[in-house]
DNA sequence: CGAATGGTTGAGTGTCTTCAAACAGGGTGG
DNA sequence: CCACCCTGTTTGAAGACACTCAACCATTCG
């Protein structure tokens, strides 16, 4: 499909093995779609049609337990892979993909994934450290989980969100998407109520300043500290 | 290395779509080794100089947190890949890998696994199902620890070992390998103490029967339901 | 301007952890 | 072969952390 940016796909370290001409075969299959905040990319237990790059933009990958509850499983920034359920013998989409921002998508067959791997290993071995550094994010909330109390948990999420979307203000550091208590509840297994009274308690300390869907952090070493579990 | 059973390999979901020959070729740099139980195969933090596949056995990957607290990241079956670090561009083991049973494992320089991707397409894509399935374990996990107590978790954990390590012996599945309290608290995040008491309540029901390092479960159905959030 | 969505905060409660103590079994050395 | 020790397990009691329930407030959007 015509129009793809090259260059900001040549930008990507999923793709700083890949040659010109390996690079061009990829885009010419792909297609290129536009996703408006709140509209799903896919659905949970959908089919497993495609797989995607996410181009610009935020999304929620979030799961939804058999009697109601959700959890987001990760968030996806953009030059990340996502999607690609069939690189693993799945038939459909284990989770559901949210735009948190406006968002734009590169989309691919699943079909292609098999074809290209095979024909640029070095993409291969690219896509395979990407789904490694996956898991290993996975192993870290485990043990985050396991060993943590929520304050902490509630800590390091929000240290990896201005980490990975983080935008500099003059006060602090701005998570640049809208994203509410509710998702961070949903992020660290607590509930909103518990997140609020966290929030307004480091608000009180002065680390960070809240907003409705917004979020600023003011002293990113504070909460390293609590995130590594000082007491106060 | 010579003396490497090729029929167990062989047998192998990873190498279903190997030639002979490869399988050969990558066989022929492997060494394999005895590993008593109790002993590490690697250790947390030190440099990651192989990868290696379990043949017989069992093996525990456990963690240890900056403050002393250990989780037990995952086990490992025989015909799993482990300790693949360097895969993503890491360059320590994140977890140390200890014997829960006499266990025997083939050792590859970690050199060669670029090599053997790049050969060897087929086993690329093996491999990253492997990795892809392994993330998918950890996102169910997680899920779990986000949603559910922890009664459920001890019962998905050991509905899942008899899946895994489950001998069929005439009054119900054994977990065929020595598994302890303090082990199984450590895969759901809870205290020996707990499972203990969960254990001995499950045991009155007649669900499972206990011992020292040891678990019969009677009634997987049972657990099953209980698992699916049936109260009681 | 009103409805809807998101956020705050209080009170009460329950699950699980922590602290503590005692017990069981298996292996080892005398 | 038995006593002892070490490790793993059981069980009780107290307390904490976070959840649930509930009510109210704030902001955004149609």
């Amino acid at each position: 499909m015509a129009g793809i940016d090259r260059t900001l796909v040549r930008s990507l370290t999923l793709f700083n093995k890949t040659s010109d001409a390996d690079l061009d075969a990829l885009l010419s299959s792909a297609a290129s779609r536009r996703v408006p905040r709140g509209e799903a990319v896919f659905e949970q237990g959908a089919p497993a049609t495609h797989f995607y790059l996410l181009l610009h933009g935020r999304l929620k990958v979030m799961q939804v337990t058999a009697d109601g509850q959700q959890i987001i499983v990760r968030v996806v920034h953009p030059g990340d892979l996502f999607g690609f359920a069939r690189a693993l013998q799945r038939i459909d989409y284990p989770g559901t993909a949210i735009a948190a921002a406006e968002s734009i998508v590169l989309v691919w067959p699943t079909d292609m994934w098999a074809v290209f791997l095979e024909q640029n290993p070095a993409l291969a071995i690219g896509a395979m450290q990407t789904i490694g550094q996956r898991l290993e994010e996975a192993h870290t909330r485990i043990r985050e989980m396991s060993t943590e109390e929520v304050e902490r948990r509630v800590a390091h999420a929000v240290l990896r969100l201005i980490k990975q979307a983080g935008k500099t203000e003059k006060n602090g550091i701005r998570i640049d998407f809208q994203i509410s208590r509710q998702d961070i509840a949903e992020m660290t297994g607590t509930t909103l109520h518990t997140v609020s009274r966290i929030l307004s308690a480091w608000e009180g300390k002065g680390l960070v300043e809240g907003g409705r869907q917004k979020l600023l952090v003011l002293d990113p070493e504070g909460l390293s500290r609590l995130a590594e579990g000082y007491r106060d």
